[in-house]
DNA sequence: CCGACGTACTGTATCGATACAGAAGGAACT
DNA sequence: AGTTCCTTCTGTATCGATACAGTACGTCGG
């Protein structure tokens, strides 16, 4: 039989509410009573109120329901979420809240119970992938929500914090063709039914995932606006955001004839892979072949890579407090954050002989 | 004013009850009826059972604590940290049940406060460390505890998975002084006052983390039999577990006069620093300088690391498995796992001129 | 025709706390 | 002395569900 409030307020002839107030709400009552109170508990093992119970009546959980795919390990992985994670968690700690990793499994009646079940006071949606047939019943919760990749996933009444994806890549892509290139690789990471890293064709606009559908637009909207058509760049398909993935995908830009001048990723995770894939081959990143990637993650630096920097951290940090803390004004709840172009020595002019 | 079961209940003219079985007893309603609950349910907005409520009367959360200390992306950094949550996360999910990540503050008694309010069925406990103040408000929390690193830190109520780390750390440095080495550093991470990488002068008894103490240990008792006495050993400590601290310690062992012959660390992180700090002296591992670490993370394979492995993902699994599922034999509650010697190209037998 | 049984649903007690209105008693002020 | 106020504690209602015993009603074998 585990001790309860009751237990101490039997034990000192005292009330339950007084018992309460000793822990909630020490102002309420004397100190030399309290002390009485924690004492007896420390003596019948009663370890302060019951979270559950407490959440119950007060409504509250202390707690931030965090989704994530059954690809579990990537949340931990992939360098911009766990920045991300981080972030978020800071923001949650200052406020004596915790997170819930909610981890969707494959089977969908199991994801809604796992959603049903979560006790959380709000919901975090990053790297979800947009489709997924659980996302219905998280906005039917009732509790406050914010995203991190498309801004109309959930209507207007979800907190947002994000980037314009698409601006920022169409930085990258004109900084790509003012340097001359022309025949232009665009390695990305999406769904496609085999899961296998390759070539493809496919139009931008089918990309599942928003974050990378809206990357390789705003690529394809510097290339058309230098006059480089669509149809001319070699779009492949990594089938993970994985480093191998970047370095396997590269061979499909650099191991051909009319071999790309130009490598364009929608991750720097990828663009490393490709570094290495250049490394392998003797040629010089920059030089040889210029390669871009997206986050800026600490190891981008030290490999050099021109990229978008983009503030991870603070995404994550940002989005716990408009959980935890929403402005007044629902402007103020749809935040889009500035990034910037980093320049460094993976991208140079277009040294190839033109092409006839 | 939210919908409850009740709401739905006066709705069609049925029983709370009723309703309430239609959401977690389907067999004991005709269908009919639960069509037509479920049905004015979603008309309401009503989600299902709220979490909390149904946790209180239950008693289940289906939820479990994991306890970070204040450094929380270390247990995103860190390979093994990764590792092993990937584990735990992978056994909570196959039973619907997720993490709460609780990351404790520097303030005692806000930590008081996250850990008294966290709504779980059980805490792990791994790479927190072991003289925290608030652990012993894990156990009066009465729930069920795995730990992962101090076997006799919770006494034999908590169960625990682990390694016997001590002559884990003895076969490396059975290997290294089979090698002939026999001017040898250590690096190892631990807690010093002033948090700086260097050289220090500590018995190993004395070295804050139980994991880094007896790994130290059992160094020494390798040398010791070796007859190397422990005077000998230079003891470097790394101000944090990071590739960059430990190619900063590497310093201390590497430029000077009697440069050490073998270098052994206590993970797999700091030795790819050392290495790192080798390759930027011209050193060729294996040759020039021996160097070990612990755990065998993914990069170590590539890195030619020589290391210990251990199965870190099982290690998680199994602490999540002993929590959800804990077998009736006490004994079985209580796991040491095997750990095997990887012998890599980073060790090679002494070739310095032996000193006088 | 009767008792046993199964199905479908109901009603009340309960999980363990907090909120809030209120009571008792003493101090302070007029 | 009377009023007000403050401090300190009490008592009841409530948060939203589930457990479990109980009821109503049909079915079925003997």
């Amino acid at each position: 039989m585990k001790a309860t409030l009751q237990t101490i307020a039997d034990e000192l002839g005292v009330s339950r509410s007084t018992v309460s107030n000793a822990y909630s709400r020490p102002d309420q009552l004397s100190p030399e009573l309290r002390a009485r109170i924690l004492s007896a508990a420390q003596r019948l093992g009663y370890s302060g109120p019951n979270p559950t119970a407490r959440s119950l009546r007060s409504g509250k959980v202390n707690a931030i329901g965090v989704l994530l795919t059954d690809n579990l390990s990537m949340a931990f992985t992939d360098p911009y979420a766990v920045a991300y994670l981080r972030g978020l968690a800071e923001a949650a700690s200052a406020r004596e809240t915790s997170l819930l990793l909610l981890n969707l499994p494959k089977d969908e009646a199991a994801g809604r119970r796992v959603i049903s079940n979560a006790a959380v006071d709000a919901f975090c949606l990053y790297c979800v992938p947009d489709w997924h047939s659980a996302l219905e019943l998280v906005r039917s919760r009732g509790v406050p929500i914010v995203i991190g990749e498309d801004p109309q996933a959930f209507g207007p009444e979800a907190s947002y914090v994000g980037i314009d994806e698409r601006a920022a890549a169409r930085r990258l892509g004109e900084h790509i063709v003012n340097l001359g290139h022309r025949d232009i690789a665009v390695v990305a990471h999406w769904i496609v039914d085999d899961g296998v890293t390759s070539q493809v064709h496919a139009d931008p606009d089918d990309l599942r995932y928003y974050v990378t559908g809206e990357r390789v637009r705003g690529f394809r909207d510097a290339f058309l606006a230098a006059g480089v058509p669509w149809e001319r760049v070699v779009l492949i398909n990594a089938a993970a955001n994985q480093r191998e993935e970047g370095a396997e995908a590269a061979a499909h830009a650099l191991d051909r004839l009319d071999r790309a001048t130009a490598i364009l990723c929608t991750s720097d995770v990828l663009a490393l892979g490709v570094l290495d894939a250049l490394r392998v081959r003797g040629l010089q990143a920059g030089r040889d072949v210029s390669v871009t990637g997206f986050d800026d993650i600490p190891e981008a630096d030290a490999a050099g890579l021109t990229t978008i920097r983009q503030p991870s951290v603070e995404r994550g940090r940002l989005a716990g407090e408009l959980l935890l803390d929403p402005p007044e004004d629902p402007a103020l709840r749809r935040l889009t954050l500035p990034v910037s172009l980093v320049v460094r020595s993976t991208t140079g002019p277009n040294t190839a002989k033109e092409k006839s």
